[in-house]
DNA sequence: TGCTAAATAT
DNA sequence: AATATTTAGC
């Protein structure tokens, strides 16, 4: 394990995707109309403008301001309008990549550790809450619970990826085997099952990763793995940045600090943007990694 | 109407 | 934190 606490973080560094190739993505994820709705020009020439220093989005395309979001709301028939604070979160989409990242933290972690709280802390997702880890840390258990039932009580396929022959792919599997299963989930065998770090350094992606936040109309995604980037019917999503971690290992006892209210700041983006129509999808780029 | 993913409640 | 239940979109 010595050698590979010099090389997991850079591999995993690796992995990661880079704003450059989150951009061309999430500009497909535009349709016209939105385009048009947003006053963005054209995916192909954006306008350089103002850049909130607070939120380094990459390049940006989207007005990612509340305003400009509330304006423009979909539909329009009949002038109905739509309140523009909800305030319910959106709808968390877990990507492949999103799962990998999941993946890779609980794996790091090693299962001891992982809990939903460490779990998101070292994911540092923006926009990612403990419940979205919680809840789809419960789905993971359960695949890996149906996971170990089939491979233990067949042949000697421990692997996850065996699952494609298995016949385990009921829409819910089609996520967790995208991202390869490490070894020591399936057999919690107790000897080695605490390798791993208590902690992680802190903000793992701080330089130049950052993860797009989509909101859409489609909580449910069925076919979400098939193809990404495609509205596939009259649904659009929109696209906006969202800023980098900052929300790091803070609040570990009850002190307050008078300091500045760095949160609220990013809490703000997040929820006027996802608040937006009441029932939003919220979900990270796909990249092409896998 | 049923299924599934995700949210929410306990 | 874990698990159970409810919500919500196809």
């Amino acid at each position: 394990m010595r050698e590979e606490d010099s090389n997991w973080f850079a591999k995993w560094e690796e992995e990661l995707p880079k704003p450059e190739e989150l951009m061309p993505l999430s500009q497909t994820l535009i349709t016209p109309d939105l385009a048009i709705a947003f006053d963005i020009p054209n995916p192909t020439s954006p306008n350089p403008q103002n850049k909130q220093q607070q939120t380094p989005h990459v390049q940006s395309s989207q007005p990612n301001s509340s305003a400009e979001f509330e304006s423009a709301e979909l539909n329009g028939p009949g002038g109905g309008d739509e309140p523009a604070r909800t305030l319910k979160r959106p709808r968390l989409v877990w990507t492949p990549q999103l799962h990998k990242r999941f993946v890779d933290a609980v794996a790091h972690l090693g299962i001891k550790n992982a809990v939903p709280k460490t779990i998101m802390q070292l994911m540092s997702v923006d926009g990612l809450t403990r419940e979205n880890v919680a809840s789809h840390l419960q789905k993971y258990r359960l695949y890996l619970k149906r996971m170990q039932g089939l491979s233990n009580s067949g042949s000697g396929g421990s692997n996850a990826q065996s699952l494609s022959g298995a016949g385990v792919d009921p829409a819910m599997d089609n996520l967790f085997a995208s991202s390869p299963v490490p070894a020591h989930f399936l057999h919690p065998g107790r000897a080695n099952s605490d390798h791993f770090m208590p902690f992680v350094p802190v903000t793992p992606m701080q330089h130049h990763h950052h993860m797009g936040v989509v909101v859409g109309h489609h909580p449910q995604v069925q076919q979400q793995y098939r193809q990404f980037g495609s509205p596939a019917n009259g649904h659009f999503e929109h696209p906006f940045l969202s800023r980098q971690s900052q929300q790091q290992v803070q609040r570990m006892g009850t002190s307050v600090h008078n300091g500045s209210p760095v949160v609220s700041s990013y809490v703000e983006d997040v929820d006027s943007a996802t608040a937006v129509n009441g029932r939003k999808v919220l979900t990270l780029f796909p990249t092409g990694e896998d």
